[in-house]
DNA sequence: CGTTGACCTGCGGG
DNA sequence: TCCCGCAGGTCAA
């Protein structure tokens, strides 16, 4: 399938998504529950499992990734960003479904990302549906609920009890992730902060990663550095965001992706304010 | 509303 | 090999 720009490599290792693995040319995932695997072409993306309406749904096809550079630009002014964008040039954010996404980043709280990995893994061991290839899917939330207990031997830590509350809440019905989905941005990002292991960060994440809201701009350790060492933003997390968000515009996560992989590298250097 | 400290657990450095 | 510190943050005081 065509798809320009696009980095396949930036795009599933840029931290917003935890379970595909590189193997070769391929990089395999789960997605619907079932295996998939995609790799990069010369002019956009392969995959097998994946119909090209369900590859252009995950990989934002209809986000004109140039468009989106040019306003964040625009908004910004800063000769320094034009530098980070163009090196991270075809990294996309990538649309998931907003309960797993909900869930992963529920446990994605003060630990590395190979710990979250593996956290991950190990939920979807012990509930998640056996796959052909070895691997298990995320599993349902009723899955969970059924069985509180499995998460115990999960190693979540002080996670376990908020991940199954949530799940409990989710499998119950007293959620509607989807309606909250489409509420606008500051509305959304409220609801999801009123449920259990949802705070500030992880609210953002899933209002970017899973809701559409590009505006949305998480703010961790590595983003809040960098928006003092760039910009001179710095504070609590609501002015960090806020700040960061006027001066990106209703892009702003795409700049956050793009500061969050530039810095992984962090090979070379730019100037500070 | 901003600030402060505790917090499971497993990996990495000394 | 053992021990200590640290970590994509959240929550409650």
């Amino acid at each position: 399938m065509r798809l320009e720009p696009f980095d396949l490599d930036k795009t599933l290792s840029c931290g917003q998504v935890f379970r595909w693995r590189k193997r070769g040319e391929w990089w395999e995932g789960i997605v619907d529950g079932k295996d998939v695997r995609v790799r990069q072409t010369a002019h956009g993306v392969k995959a097998d499992g994946m119909s090209d309406d369900r590859l252009r749904r995950y990989f934002r096809a209809d986000d004109d990734l140039d468009c989106i550079c040019q306003d964040i630009m625009v908004n910004c002014g800063d000769e320094r960003m034009s530098l980070i964008l163009s090196d991270q040039r075809g990294l996309r954010l990538v649309r998931q479904d907003p309960w797993e996404c909900c869930a992963s980043y529920i446990l994605a709280t003060y630990v590395h990302i190979p710990r979250i990995e593996q956290m991950i893994d190990r939920v979807c061991t012990a509930y998640g549906d056996p796959l052909p290839s070895g691997r298990y899917a995320f599993p349902r939330p009723e899955q969970i609920a059924a069985n509180p207990d499995a998460a115990r031997s999960c190693g979540l830590g002080f996670r376990c009890d908020r991940f199954l509350a949530f799940s409990k809440m989710v499998d119950r019905g007293e959620v509607d992730l989807n309606g909250i989905g489409e509420l606008p941005y500051e509305e959304c990002v409220k609801e999801l902060r009123s449920l259990p292991g949802i705070g500030e960060k992880v609210a953002d994440c899933v209002a970017l990663f899973s809701m559409d809201h590009l505006e949305a701009f998480p703010v961790d350790v590595r983003i809040k550095k960098s928006m003092e060492h760039f910009w001179g933003i710095t504070g609590s997390y609501k002015r960090v965001n806020r700040d960061s968000r006027m001066l990106f515009g209703p892009y702003a996560g795409y700049a956050q992706e793009c500061i969050y992989l530039f810095m992984q590298g962090k090979t070379r250097n730019i100037r500070p304010c």
